[in-house]
DNA sequence: TCTGGGGTCCTAGGACCC
DNA sequence: TCTGGGGTCCTAGGACCC
């Protein structure tokens, strides 16, 4: 049996631990920029506040129910879901972090439990070490897990636990779940699906296998054997290392100078670098993208991207964010108002202790490579003690584009002046 | 005026090998 | 007139997830 926690509406539960009032009241959460709704309370989507929608276009909706905003904090997010992570982990043997806000469990060891008491004591202890609401979906497949969650968090007569135990309730839970609903159906596919007149979890269950393998794929010939109870998806408890790794922003105005989108696109490559060396990762490519609105007026248009390889794998800020230049200079272009970029390291391995090629000819590069990565270690470690950002490079700089996060909560648990200004 | 960020996997097709 | 068979690797694009 796998148990899917969810918390319950992450991003608003967060804010609301550190600010009690906001209990009962709409609150809603926005994307970087200020730009999108990504985190909405019960009574916040009760009065039509859309996932993913643009705020602006609800600004009345927001004032006439005294909707209460915030900025994303992520740092107060992460850290949070480190709590709640952590307290899952000492509550059973098995746990995969499938995402912030999300783990899978293995409970096939609590046969002997009664699982349904043992879930609601989960929630409760969740609840108790670290203030957020979870709910509960246990079944024999990892989607009957999320199908089990949903409806645990869409009935509230399951307060908040629900299993699937039996045949029966399998296919009660299935015939009441549409299929964009069902965990790996996205829009393309719940729409291909509807016109096959196949608008259940049941219905897609049921379908002839061969025609879903033909049609969905091997990625829909899971879904439908997870639906029918054949596990096929393993708990994975450790995290692979990552394949890639971006750092990309709108901005807050748009931008048009050169030397602005260069701070920019070397801060992106500062922030992979440090990403990089968390992760114990060095790059062997090296993306940079800039872009104008996607709104634009067609003619103002522009997207231009550039990938290169380097010489050897790095994971070294002053490397990658000097090469991040070098791309950006062969892919400006004058006269556009740019409104966002990025900056993407792939063809990812573990990082060498030592060069991985040594130079054909006497240069520099062994020298640098040694020095830069004092320097690295050094940095990180400043970075470590002192908070993130107190010393970087030089051409990192965000005057010019910082994102507006006017609505910001304060960091309460990772970063001490804030939590004096709680108190404040 | 104002529209997010960060990932993964799978498939098809082309380039290339003998 | 007739033009093989069997592979691997890489990339772009499309689907999905939170």
């Amino acid at each position: 049996m796998f148990a899917l926690v969810d918390c319950n509406n992450f991003y608003v539960s967060c804010e609301r631990v550190f600010n009690p009032a906001l209990q009962g009241r709409p609150v809603a959460v926005l994307s970087n920029n200020d730009g999108c709704f990504i985190a909405r309370s019960e009574e916040a989507k009760a009065i039509g506040l859309v996932m993913g929608a643009p705020a602006f276009k609800s600004r009345e909706l927001l004032k006439m129910h005294k909707v209460a905003v915030y900025s994303a904090n992520f740092p107060l997010y992460g850290d949070m879901s480190s709590r709640v992570m952590a307290t899952l982990a000492e509550l059973a043997p098995d746990i995969e972090i499938y995402s912030i806000d999300e783990a899978f469990l293995d409970m096939s060891g609590f046969r002997r439990y009664d699982l349904d008491s043992y879930a609601r004591s989960m929630r409760k202890t969740v609840r108790q070490h670290t203030g957020i609401p979870v709910c509960i979906g246990i079944a024999s497949t990892k989607t009957l897990a999320k199908v089990a969650n949903r409806l645990a968090k869409k009935n509230p007569r399951y307060q908040g636990v629900s299993i699937l135990n039996t045949d029966e309730e399998i296919h009660a839970a299935l015939a009441i779940t549409r299929v964009e609903d069902i965990w790996g159906i996205g829009r393309q596919w719940s729409q291909f699906l509807h016109a096959q007149q196949i608008h259940t979890a049941l219905d897609l269950a049921r379908a002839p296998a061969p025609w879903i393998r033909k049609h969905l794929h091997i990625t829909g010939a899971r879904v439908q054997a997870e639906l029918n109870g054949n596990s096929c998806l393993k708990l994975e408890t450790v995290r692979p290392a990552k394949q890639s790794i971006c750092t990309s922003r709108s901005f807050g105005r748009s931008v048009a100078a050169f030397d602005e989108l260069l701070q920019a696109v070397s801060t992106f490559g500062g922030k992979c670098a440090v990403k990089l060396r968390k992760e114990g990762s060095a790059a062997s490519l090296l993306t940079v993208f800039i872009c104008t609105s996607p709104f634009n007026d067609p003619a103002k248009k522009y997207w231009g991207t550039r990938t290169v390889s380097l010489i050897q794998p790095s994971q070294d800020s002053i490397t990658l964010v000097r090469a991040a230049g070098l791309i950006l200079e062969s892919i400006f272009r004058p006269g556009y108002d740019y409104k966002k970029a990025g900056v993407i390291v792939s063809g990812l391995s573990p990082a060498p202790l030592s060069p991985a090629i040594l130079p054909l000819f006497p240069d520099e590069e062994p020298a640098s490579y040694d020095r830069n990565k004092k320097i690295m270690i050094v940095m990180d470690s400043i970075n470590q003690r002192y908070g993130s950002g107190s010393v970087h490079l030089a051409a990192e700089n965000s005057a010019g584009w910082k994102p507006h996060q006017e609505l910001l909560s304060p960091r309460s648990t990772t970063v001490w002046s804030d939590i004096i200004k709680v108190r404040g």
